[in-house]
DNA sequence: ATAATTTCTTATCATACATCAATGCAGGGC
DNA sequence: GCCCTGCATTGATGTATGATAAGAAATTAT
Protein backbone atom coordinates (compact mmCIF):
# COMPACT_ATOMS: atom_id res chain seq x y z
CA UNK A 1 0.00 0.00 0.00
CA UNK A 2 2.77 2.47 -0.99
CA UNK A 3 2.19 5.53 -2.24
CA UNK A 4 2.78 4.47 -5.72
CA UNK A 5 -0.42 2.96 -5.77
CA UNK A 6 -2.48 6.17 -4.63
CA UNK A 7 -1.41 8.29 -7.27
CA UNK A 8 -1.72 5.17 -9.98
CA UNK A 9 -5.61 5.66 -8.52
CA UNK A 10 -5.88 9.00 -9.33
CA UNK A 11 -5.05 8.94 -12.70
CA UNK A 12 -7.22 5.64 -13.56
CA UNK A 13 -9.59 8.28 -12.32
CA UNK A 14 -8.27 11.08 -14.29
CA UNK A 15 -8.75 8.97 -17.41
CA UNK A 16 -11.99 8.79 -17.08
CA UNK A 17 -12.77 12.21 -18.07
CA UNK A 18 -9.77 12.17 -21.03
CA UNK A 19 -6.98 10.46 -22.23
CA UNK A 20 -3.55 11.68 -20.18
CA UNK A 21 -0.23 11.63 -21.86
CA UNK A 22 2.76 10.10 -19.90
CA UNK A 23 4.24 13.60 -19.70
CA UNK A 24 0.84 15.17 -18.72
CA UNK A 25 0.94 12.97 -16.25
CA UNK A 26 4.01 13.51 -14.67
CA UNK A 27 3.26 17.31 -14.08
CA UNK A 28 0.22 16.91 -12.25
CA UNK A 29 2.41 13.97 -10.32
CA UNK A 30 4.91 16.57 -9.18
CA UNK A 31 2.57 19.12 -7.89
CA UNK A 32 0.86 16.40 -5.73
CA UNK A 33 1.28 16.31 -1.99
CA UNK A 34 0.44 13.14 -0.17
CA UNK A 35 -1.24 13.80 3.46
CA UNK A 36 -3.49 11.98 5.79
CA UNK A 37 -5.76 12.94 7.93
CA UNK A 38 -8.02 11.55 11.08
CA UNK A 39 -11.30 10.58 11.91
CA UNK A 40 -12.66 14.18 12.66
CA UNK A 41 -9.82 16.08 11.52
CA UNK A 42 -11.39 19.50 9.44
CA UNK A 43 -9.72 20.01 6.06
CA UNK A 44 -11.80 23.35 5.22
CA UNK A 45 -12.92 25.52 7.91
CA UNK A 46 -15.28 28.10 7.25
CA UNK A 47 -14.52 31.60 6.35
CA UNK A 48 -11.36 30.08 5.26
CA UNK A 49 -10.56 30.07 1.78
CA UNK A 50 -9.98 27.06 0.06
CA UNK A 51 -6.13 26.97 -1.02
CA UNK A 52 -6.21 23.44 -2.47
CA UNK A 53 -8.07 20.11 -4.19
CA UNK A 54 -7.73 16.83 -2.38
CA UNK A 55 -7.97 13.67 -4.24
CA UNK A 56 -9.78 11.00 -1.75
CA UNK A 57 -7.89 8.00 -1.52
CA UNK A 58 -9.41 6.53 0.98
CA UNK A 59 -11.63 7.26 3.94
CA UNK A 60 -15.19 9.02 3.86
CA UNK A 61 -15.19 12.99 3.41
CA UNK A 62 -18.07 15.15 4.67
CA UNK A 63 -18.92 18.98 3.26
CA UNK A 64 -21.41 20.95 5.11
CA UNK A 65 -22.72 24.44 6.32
CA UNK A 66 -24.80 25.88 9.01
CA UNK A 67 -27.71 27.56 8.12
CA UNK A 68 -30.07 28.20 11.05
CA UNK A 69 -27.40 26.91 13.45
CA UNK A 70 -28.11 23.39 11.82
CA UNK A 71 -25.54 21.81 10.22
CA UNK A 72 -26.75 20.85 6.17
CA UNK A 73 -24.50 18.53 4.14
CA UNK A 74 -23.29 19.39 0.78
CA UNK A 75 -22.19 16.06 0.01
CA UNK A 76 -20.12 13.41 1.06
CA UNK A 77 -16.75 11.44 -0.81
CA UNK A 78 -16.31 8.39 0.00
CA UNK A 79 -12.98 6.90 -0.80
CA UNK A 80 -14.65 4.38 -3.32
CA UNK A 81 -15.57 6.69 -5.57
CA UNK A 82 -11.93 8.00 -6.57
CA UNK A 83 -13.22 11.75 -7.11
CA UNK A 84 -11.77 15.06 -5.49
CA UNK A 85 -12.81 16.67 -2.23
CA UNK A 86 -13.04 20.42 -1.02
CA UNK A 87 -15.26 23.41 -0.83
CA UNK A 88 -15.54 23.52 -4.73
CA UNK A 89 -17.41 27.44 -4.36
CA UNK A 90 -14.82 28.64 -2.67
CA UNK A 91 -11.82 26.85 -4.78
CA UNK A 92 -13.07 27.90 -7.84
CA UNK A 93 -14.65 31.25 -6.95
CA UNK A 94 -11.72 32.50 -4.59
CA UNK A 95 -13.79 33.26 -1.89
CA UNK A 96 -14.05 32.37 1.92
CA UNK A 97 -15.67 29.18 2.39
CA UNK A 98 -18.91 28.98 4.02
CA UNK A 99 -18.50 25.38 4.24
CA UNK A 100 -17.03 22.89 6.19
CA UNK A 101 -15.20 19.50 4.76
CA UNK A 102 -14.01 16.85 7.63
CA UNK A 103 -13.55 13.62 7.39
CA UNK A 104 -15.24 10.77 9.04
CA UNK A 105 -12.52 8.24 8.95
CA UNK A 106 -9.09 8.38 8.58
CA UNK A 107 -8.43 9.57 5.05
CA UNK A 108 -6.10 9.57 2.61
CA UNK A 109 -5.47 12.55 0.56
CA UNK A 110 -3.63 13.77 -2.70
CA UNK A 111 -3.24 17.74 -2.07
CA UNK A 112 -3.24 19.85 -5.57
CA UNK A 113 -2.57 23.41 -4.50
CA UNK A 114 -5.33 26.29 -6.58
CA UNK A 115 -2.00 27.93 -7.90
CA UNK A 116 -0.30 24.45 -8.80
CA UNK A 117 -3.35 24.09 -10.53
CA UNK A 118 -3.42 27.01 -12.27
CA UNK A 119 0.02 26.35 -13.49
CA UNK A 120 -0.92 23.00 -14.77
CA UNK A 121 -3.54 24.68 -16.78
CA UNK A 122 -1.21 27.32 -18.51
CA UNK A 123 1.50 24.21 -19.31
CA UNK A 124 -0.66 22.04 -20.71
CA UNK A 125 -3.95 22.13 -22.98
CA UNK A 126 -4.52 18.61 -22.46
CA UNK A 127 -5.09 19.28 -18.78
CA UNK A 128 -6.61 22.10 -19.14
CA UNK A 129 -9.17 20.29 -21.04
CA UNK A 130 -9.49 17.19 -18.38
CA UNK A 131 -10.36 20.32 -15.93
CA UNK A 132 -13.32 21.61 -18.26
CA UNK A 133 -14.21 18.02 -18.86
CA UNK A 134 -14.59 17.13 -14.94
CA UNK A 135 -16.14 20.48 -14.64
CA UNK A 136 -18.64 20.19 -17.46
CA UNK A 137 -19.34 16.58 -15.67
CA UNK A 138 -19.71 17.96 -12.27
CA UNK A 139 -22.61 20.52 -13.41
CA UNK A 140 -24.05 17.77 -15.77
CA UNK A 141 -24.43 15.65 -11.58
CA UNK A 142 -25.57 18.74 -10.26
CA UNK A 143 -28.40 19.34 -12.45
CA UNK A 144 -29.58 16.07 -11.62
CA UNK A 145 -29.32 16.60 -8.61
CA UNK A 146 -31.62 19.74 -8.62
CA UNK A 147 -34.21 17.63 -10.35
CA UNK A 148 -34.50 15.28 -7.60
CA UNK A 149 -34.81 17.34 -5.39
CA UNK A 150 -37.36 19.55 -7.29
CA UNK A 151 -39.28 16.63 -8.08
CA UNK A 152 -38.89 13.55 -6.37
CA UNK A 153 -40.11 12.58 -2.70
CA UNK A 154 -37.95 11.66 0.14
CA UNK A 155 -38.36 8.34 0.10
CA UNK A 156 -36.79 8.29 -3.81
CA UNK A 157 -33.77 10.46 -2.61
CA UNK A 158 -33.63 7.85 0.10
CA UNK A 159 -33.29 5.07 -2.68
CA UNK A 160 -31.41 7.19 -4.78
CA UNK A 161 -28.43 7.81 -2.02
CA UNK A 162 -28.41 4.14 -1.05
CA UNK A 163 -27.22 3.50 -5.15
CA UNK A 164 -25.35 6.49 -5.00
CA UNK A 165 -23.45 5.86 -1.83
CA UNK A 166 -23.67 2.15 -1.05
CA UNK A 167 -23.01 1.27 2.17
CA UNK A 168 -22.73 4.43 3.74
CA UNK A 169 -25.69 4.03 6.25
CA UNK A 170 -23.33 1.67 7.80
CA UNK A 171 -20.58 4.15 8.18
CA UNK A 172 -21.85 7.48 8.75
CA UNK A 173 -24.29 9.11 11.34
CA UNK A 174 -28.08 8.94 10.48
CA UNK A 175 -28.65 12.65 10.57
CA UNK A 176 -25.68 13.30 8.80
CA UNK A 177 -27.48 11.57 5.54
CA UNK A 178 -30.44 13.02 6.59
CA UNK A 179 -29.95 16.83 6.07
CA UNK A 180 -28.08 15.66 2.92
CA UNK A 181 -31.58 14.18 2.07
CA UNK A 182 -32.73 17.81 2.97
CA UNK A 183 -35.01 15.71 5.48
CA UNK A 184 -34.68 15.69 9.10
CA UNK A 185 -33.19 12.31 11.12
CA UNK A 186 -36.97 11.71 12.08
CA UNK A 187 -38.14 11.90 8.76
CA UNK A 188 -34.91 9.48 7.49
CA UNK A 189 -36.50 6.98 10.51
CA UNK A 190 -39.74 6.75 9.34
CA UNK A 191 -38.77 6.39 5.74
CA UNK A 192 -36.16 3.32 6.89
CA UNK A 193 -39.09 2.30 8.88
CA UNK A 194 -41.43 2.29 5.96
CA UNK A 195 -38.95 0.98 3.43
CA UNK A 196 -37.71 -2.15 5.84
CA UNK A 197 -41.86 -3.19 6.25
CA UNK A 198 -41.89 -3.20 2.21
CA UNK A 199 -39.13 -5.72 2.27
CA UNK A 200 -40.96 -8.28 3.66
CA UNK B 1 -29.98 46.45 -34.92
CA UNK B 2 -27.71 45.28 -37.62
CA UNK B 3 -26.05 41.70 -36.37
CA UNK B 4 -22.73 43.57 -35.74
CA UNK B 5 -24.57 45.09 -32.63
CA UNK B 6 -25.64 40.97 -31.81
CA UNK B 7 -21.99 39.66 -32.25
CA UNK B 8 -20.37 42.46 -30.10
CA UNK B 9 -23.33 41.51 -27.60
CA UNK B 10 -21.82 37.97 -27.08
CA UNK B 11 -18.28 39.35 -26.92
CA UNK B 12 -19.25 41.02 -24.22
CA UNK B 13 -20.59 38.63 -22.44
CA UNK B 14 -17.73 35.91 -23.03
CA UNK B 15 -15.17 38.63 -21.79
CA UNK B 16 -17.01 38.36 -18.67
CA UNK B 17 -15.28 35.21 -17.67
CA UNK B 18 -11.48 35.60 -19.02
CA UNK B 19 -10.20 38.43 -21.24
CA UNK B 20 -10.85 37.31 -24.90
CA UNK B 21 -8.26 38.46 -27.76
CA UNK B 22 -8.93 39.93 -31.14
CA UNK B 23 -7.25 36.88 -32.94
CA UNK B 24 -9.47 33.70 -30.51
CA UNK B 25 -12.58 36.23 -30.86
CA UNK B 26 -12.53 35.84 -34.87
CA UNK B 27 -12.50 32.26 -34.44
CA UNK B 28 -15.29 32.37 -32.90
CA UNK B 29 -17.28 34.49 -34.85
CA UNK B 30 -16.90 32.29 -38.03
CA UNK B 31 -18.73 29.94 -36.17
CA UNK B 32 -21.36 32.09 -35.48
CA UNK B 33 -24.90 30.78 -37.25
CA UNK B 34 -27.43 33.82 -36.35
CA UNK B 35 -30.83 32.26 -36.44
CA UNK B 36 -34.65 33.43 -35.72
CA UNK B 37 -37.13 32.06 -33.99
CA UNK B 38 -41.03 33.09 -33.70
CA UNK B 39 -42.74 32.49 -30.16
CA UNK B 40 -43.47 28.69 -29.79
CA UNK B 41 -40.89 27.41 -31.85
CA UNK B 42 -39.08 24.51 -30.19
CA UNK B 43 -35.09 24.50 -30.08
CA UNK B 44 -34.31 21.36 -28.60
CA UNK B 45 -36.99 18.40 -29.11
CA UNK B 46 -37.21 15.50 -26.38
CA UNK B 47 -35.20 12.37 -27.76
CA UNK B 48 -32.78 14.28 -30.20
CA UNK B 49 -29.82 15.14 -29.54
CA UNK B 50 -28.89 18.63 -29.05
CA UNK B 51 -26.40 19.57 -31.45
CA UNK B 52 -25.70 23.04 -30.60
CA UNK B 53 -25.69 25.76 -28.48
CA UNK B 54 -27.04 29.20 -28.62
CA UNK B 55 -26.09 32.78 -27.24
CA UNK B 56 -29.58 34.33 -26.61
CA UNK B 57 -29.49 37.74 -28.11
CA UNK B 58 -33.25 39.06 -27.69
CA UNK B 59 -36.24 36.69 -27.06
CA UNK B 60 -37.39 34.48 -24.10
CA UNK B 61 -36.61 30.79 -23.93
CA UNK B 62 -37.80 27.98 -21.87
CA UNK B 63 -35.95 24.99 -20.69
CA UNK B 64 -38.69 22.24 -19.77
CA UNK B 65 -39.47 18.08 -19.75
CA UNK B 66 -42.36 15.92 -18.99
CA UNK B 67 -42.48 14.06 -15.70
CA UNK B 68 -45.85 12.50 -14.62
CA UNK B 69 -47.35 14.15 -17.60
CA UNK B 70 -46.43 17.31 -15.98
CA UNK B 71 -44.51 20.08 -17.52
CA UNK B 72 -41.60 20.78 -15.40
CA UNK B 73 -38.99 23.79 -16.32
CA UNK B 74 -36.00 23.77 -15.34
CA UNK B 75 -34.89 27.06 -16.34
CA UNK B 76 -35.32 30.02 -18.11
CA UNK B 77 -33.12 32.77 -20.22
CA UNK B 78 -34.13 36.06 -21.16
CA UNK B 79 -32.02 38.04 -23.64
CA UNK B 80 -31.36 40.96 -21.11
CA UNK B 81 -28.84 38.27 -19.27
CA UNK B 82 -27.53 37.47 -22.47
CA UNK B 83 -26.31 33.52 -21.70
CA UNK B 84 -26.46 30.12 -23.70
CA UNK B 85 -29.27 28.21 -23.97
CA UNK B 86 -29.77 24.43 -24.98
CA UNK B 87 -30.03 21.23 -23.05
CA UNK B 88 -26.70 21.25 -21.34
CA UNK B 89 -27.10 17.49 -20.30
CA UNK B 90 -27.85 16.71 -24.04
CA UNK B 91 -24.97 19.05 -25.59
CA UNK B 92 -22.28 18.13 -23.15
CA UNK B 93 -22.82 14.48 -22.42
CA UNK B 94 -23.93 13.82 -26.49
CA UNK B 95 -27.11 12.06 -25.26
CA UNK B 96 -30.89 11.96 -26.27
CA UNK B 97 -32.17 15.07 -24.60
CA UNK B 98 -34.80 14.52 -22.19
CA UNK B 99 -35.67 18.33 -22.33
CA UNK B 100 -37.33 20.86 -24.63
CA UNK B 101 -35.96 23.89 -25.16
CA UNK B 102 -38.59 26.52 -26.86
CA UNK B 103 -39.23 30.07 -27.14
CA UNK B 104 -41.85 32.44 -25.43
CA UNK B 105 -41.46 35.44 -27.32
CA UNK B 106 -39.37 35.76 -30.85
CA UNK B 107 -36.05 35.18 -30.37
CA UNK B 108 -32.49 35.90 -31.57
CA UNK B 109 -29.64 33.72 -31.56
CA UNK B 110 -26.02 32.75 -32.54
CA UNK B 111 -25.19 29.11 -32.79
CA UNK B 112 -22.52 27.17 -32.53
CA UNK B 113 -22.46 23.78 -33.24
CA UNK B 114 -21.05 21.11 -30.97
CA UNK B 115 -18.56 19.90 -33.92
CA UNK B 116 -17.55 24.06 -34.15
CA UNK B 117 -16.85 23.73 -30.60
CA UNK B 118 -14.97 21.45 -30.33
CA UNK B 119 -12.71 22.89 -33.29
CA UNK B 120 -11.81 26.20 -31.01
CA UNK B 121 -11.32 24.27 -28.25
CA UNK B 122 -8.67 22.38 -29.75
CA UNK B 123 -7.47 25.19 -31.87
CA UNK B 124 -6.89 27.99 -29.13
CA UNK B 125 -6.00 26.91 -25.36
CA UNK B 126 -7.68 30.29 -24.29
CA UNK B 127 -11.18 29.17 -25.92
CA UNK B 128 -10.72 25.92 -24.32
CA UNK B 129 -9.94 28.26 -20.57
CA UNK B 130 -12.93 29.64 -21.22
CA UNK B 131 -15.12 26.90 -21.73
CA UNK B 132 -13.59 25.54 -18.60
CA UNK B 133 -14.26 28.77 -16.23
CA UNK B 134 -18.07 28.76 -18.05
CA UNK B 135 -18.80 25.39 -16.61
CA UNK B 136 -17.52 26.02 -13.39
CA UNK B 137 -19.44 29.45 -12.92
CA UNK B 138 -22.23 26.86 -14.09
CA UNK B 139 -21.79 24.50 -11.85
CA UNK B 140 -21.10 27.16 -8.86
CA UNK B 141 -24.29 28.60 -9.67
CA UNK B 142 -26.69 24.94 -9.91
CA UNK B 143 -25.20 24.28 -6.18
CA UNK B 144 -26.37 27.43 -4.88
CA UNK B 145 -29.87 26.37 -6.73
CA UNK B 146 -29.70 23.36 -4.90
CA UNK B 147 -29.26 25.19 -1.58
CA UNK B 148 -32.21 26.97 -2.16
CA UNK B 149 -34.65 24.51 -3.38
CA UNK B 150 -33.26 22.00 -0.03
CA UNK B 151 -33.90 25.03 2.31
CA UNK B 152 -35.85 27.62 1.11
CA UNK B 153 -39.21 27.81 1.41
CA UNK B 154 -41.71 28.50 -1.44
CA UNK B 155 -42.18 32.33 -0.58
CA UNK B 156 -38.62 32.87 -0.69
CA UNK B 157 -37.82 30.76 -3.62
CA UNK B 158 -40.26 33.19 -5.72
CA UNK B 159 -38.38 36.35 -4.17
CA UNK B 160 -35.07 34.85 -5.17
CA UNK B 161 -36.96 34.12 -8.45
CA UNK B 162 -37.97 37.72 -9.24
CA UNK B 163 -34.51 38.96 -8.48
CA UNK B 164 -33.45 36.65 -10.91
CA UNK B 165 -35.36 37.28 -13.39
CA UNK B 166 -37.14 40.91 -13.37
CA UNK B 167 -40.04 41.14 -15.35
CA UNK B 168 -40.27 37.93 -15.91
CA UNK B 169 -43.87 37.34 -14.00
CA UNK B 170 -45.05 40.21 -16.28
CA UNK B 171 -43.76 38.08 -19.83
CA UNK B 172 -44.79 34.65 -19.05
CA UNK B 173 -47.52 32.58 -17.95
CA UNK B 174 -47.76 31.80 -14.47
CA UNK B 175 -47.68 28.03 -14.20
CA UNK B 176 -44.30 27.53 -16.20
CA UNK B 177 -43.03 29.82 -13.18
CA UNK B 178 -44.55 27.40 -10.47
CA UNK B 179 -43.38 24.50 -12.15
CA UNK B 180 -39.70 26.18 -12.31
CA UNK B 181 -39.95 26.77 -8.60
CA UNK B 182 -41.24 23.47 -7.96
CA UNK B 183 -45.02 24.37 -6.75
CA UNK B 184 -48.30 23.94 -7.98
CA UNK B 185 -49.87 27.35 -10.31
CA UNK B 186 -52.47 27.43 -6.95
CA UNK B 187 -49.76 27.81 -4.52
CA UNK B 188 -47.80 30.24 -6.92
CA UNK B 189 -51.16 32.01 -6.54
CA UNK B 190 -51.72 31.79 -2.68
CA UNK B 191 -47.97 33.20 -2.18
CA UNK B 192 -48.21 36.02 -4.69
CA UNK B 193 -51.63 37.08 -2.69
CA UNK B 194 -49.80 36.99 0.48
CA UNK B 195 -46.96 38.79 -0.72
CA UNK B 196 -49.38 41.17 -2.06
CA UNK B 197 -50.94 41.61 0.86
CA UNK B 198 -47.33 42.49 2.90
CA UNK B 199 -46.26 45.30 0.42
CA UNK B 200 -49.43 47.31 2.31
C1' DA C 1 -17.82 -1.94 34.12
C1' DT C 2 -20.09 2.22 34.73
C1' DA C 3 -21.21 6.61 33.57
C1' DA C 4 -21.71 10.09 30.09
C1' DT C 5 -22.69 11.40 25.62
C1' DT C 6 -24.32 10.88 21.28
C1' DT C 7 -27.41 8.81 18.13
C1' DC C 8 -31.68 6.60 16.83
C1' DT C 9 -36.47 5.79 17.25
C1' DT C 10 -41.25 6.70 18.45
C1' DA C 11 -45.21 9.65 19.39
C1' DT C 12 -47.95 13.85 19.15
C1' DC C 13 -49.03 17.99 17.17
C1' DA C 14 -48.38 21.81 13.73
C1' DT C 15 -47.81 23.42 9.07
C1' DA C 16 -46.66 24.05 4.25
C1' DC C 17 -47.93 22.51 0.23
C1' DA C 18 -50.59 19.23 -2.95
C1' DT C 19 -54.86 17.76 -4.73
C1' DC C 20 -59.47 18.27 -6.20
C1' DA C 21 -63.17 21.06 -7.61
C1' DA C 22 -65.55 25.31 -8.83
C1' DT C 23 -65.57 29.96 -10.48
C1' DG C 24 -63.89 34.03 -12.79
C1' DC C 25 -61.29 36.16 -16.62
C1' DA C 26 -59.05 37.15 -20.87
C1' DG C 27 -57.59 36.34 -25.76
C1' DG C 28 -58.50 34.12 -30.38
C1' DG C 29 -61.53 32.28 -33.85
C1' DC C 30 -66.04 32.20 -35.87
C1' DG D 1 -70.82 40.44 -31.27
C1' DC D 2 -70.38 35.36 -28.95
C1' DC D 3 -68.38 31.07 -27.66
C1' DC D 4 -64.55 28.42 -26.79
C1' DT D 5 -60.27 27.36 -24.51
C1' DG D 6 -56.60 27.97 -21.51
C1' DC D 7 -55.11 30.40 -17.42
C1' DA D 8 -55.55 32.41 -12.74
C1' DT D 9 -57.74 32.46 -8.53
C1' DT D 10 -60.21 30.71 -4.47
C1' DG D 11 -61.92 27.31 -1.17
C1' DA D 12 -62.12 22.69 1.08
C1' DT D 13 -59.60 18.85 2.25
C1' DG D 14 -55.63 15.53 2.46
C1' DT D 15 -50.84 14.30 3.23
C1' DA D 16 -45.98 14.43 3.84
C1' DT D 17 -42.80 16.39 6.52
C1' DG D 18 -41.20 19.57 10.33
C1' DA D 19 -41.03 20.70 15.44
C1' DT D 20 -40.84 19.22 19.86
C1' DA D 21 -40.26 16.02 23.41
C1' DA D 22 -39.05 11.80 25.53
C1' DG D 23 -37.19 7.35 25.85
C1' DA D 24 -34.15 3.43 23.87
C1' DA D 25 -29.94 2.11 21.93
C1' DA D 26 -25.30 2.62 20.86
C1' DT D 27 -20.95 4.63 21.24
C1' DT D 28 -17.27 6.89 23.87
C1' DA D 29 -15.02 8.30 27.95
C1' DT D 30 -13.74 7.54 32.76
Amino acid sequence: MGSGSSFEKMRQSLQQFAALGESDWLLIKQQLEPRSFKKGDLFVKEGQLCTSIGFLNSGIARVYYLADGKEITSYFNAGNRNMFVCSFSSFLSRKPSFENVHFLEDSELLLLSYNGLQELYEKSPAIQKLGRLMAEYNYVLSMERIYSLQHLPAIERYHAMLKTYPGLMNQVPHHYIASYLGITPESLSRIRKEAARKEK
